[in-house]
DNA sequence: GCATAAATGGACATTGTGTCCGTTTGAGTC
DNA sequence: GACTCAAACGGACACAATGTCCATTTATGC
């Protein structure tokens, strides 16, 4: 269909790469919602240039953590060798949940982007929904998982427990209101 | 300790109330994240007179929702009536949910109000948090709630659930995921 | 009526967003 | 190596919202 007419330029293809890996440590140290001027200015490019290889600030979160989505994604392989969906849905969602704290107020986003149908921050939360369902469903043809739960269910339910608790330091409420979900959505008392 | 040197003015009353009035019309039609000087151009007042009535957004949203709040705090006694305390637990959480989406965007700054110490809407949502203690010690007492369980969860919980679905129509989900929530918290399985 | 402090309201400074456009520059061509 | 031209650049600008300041107005007690 829409073949690259021309090769991306070097000095565009480097810009692009300055803004995304300044992006990202300001997004880390000050969250996702850090002035874009700001980011602009310390990667030493115009805010033209930063609004023109990403037009909204979605796209430059969703190019900014992409790398942290596919360790997630690859993670959760790891997760699921032993045979025990059930702890592997656990542990993933736990994982997830701490990087969501990573960059504080990203939350909100994804939040935002699962009502979105396009754009590239609306892919990657749907990199994320897809392995959910995974992880999900394997949990529940072992047996262990309620069947009117969805992955709907559990992606919104992990994200709005990380918003919840994105000034909280500690993992100690976390691993408790995850304990609660997984307790929640599960067939049977775990205990 | 500090009496009123001076009773308000009549003029200063009159604006006060009108200002809260119209927030409430503006904060339920567009949000509690609506701008303050619509506001204060609605109410026919005004910058200067809004910010030193209100000098905070919160300010003015606790005088806003105060008397839902109290409502509230009212209905919660018509649920304690059945000696189902699990029950009214349940009834009581649906309720504040609801209530959280009549003002779009509440849920972030109940959040915030959590953290801070001082307030007219800390204070709010302090009555909100009490009244949830209240409520889920009962329950507890009955024996049909976990003993770790404490009602900094459950607000936390039930206010990261209303954020996460402000934006969603109908009930069905939220009833679903107060039902996972009351599920994750009970002492033994409800079925 | 008059004095006075409270209350007013809009101009202003500030911060952040996103667009526009004159200028610069990289990459093929001869 | 000079030339061309579209791609890329960057900062000025328009806009939106917040919160402050202060000259003016007004309610209230005397």
């Amino acid at each position: 269909m829409s073949s690259p007419q021309r090769p991306i330029r070097a000095d565009a293809r480097r810009n692009r790469d300055l803004i995304v890996e300044t992006a990202r440590a300001t997004f880390a140290s000050r969250g996702v919602d850090a002035p874009l001027d700001e980011i602009a200015k310390t990667a030493g490019v115009g805010q033209g240039t930063l609004y023109r290889h990403f037009p909204t600030r979605e796209d430059l979160i969703a190019a900014a953590i992409s790398d942290d989505v596919s360790q997630l994604v690859q993670n959760s392989d790891s997760h699921e060798l032993p045979n025990d969906p059930f702890a592997a849905l656990g542990a993933w969602l736990r994982e997830l949940a701490l990087f969501s704290r990573t960059y504080s107020g990203l939350p909100n986003h994804v939040l935002d982007a699962s009502a979105g149908t396009s754009g590239s921050f609306t892919e990657v939360c749907g990199q994320l929904e897809r392995l959910a369902d995974r992880i999900l469903v394997r949990a529940r043809e072992s047996g262990q998982i309620r069947a009117d739960v969805t992955a709907e269910d559990v992606f919104l339910l992990i994200n709005a427990i990380a918003w919840s608790l994105t000034k909280t330091q500690g993992t100690k409420l976390l691993d408790k209101h995850i304990e609660i979900l997984l307790r929640g959505i599960s067939l049977d008392e775990p205990q």
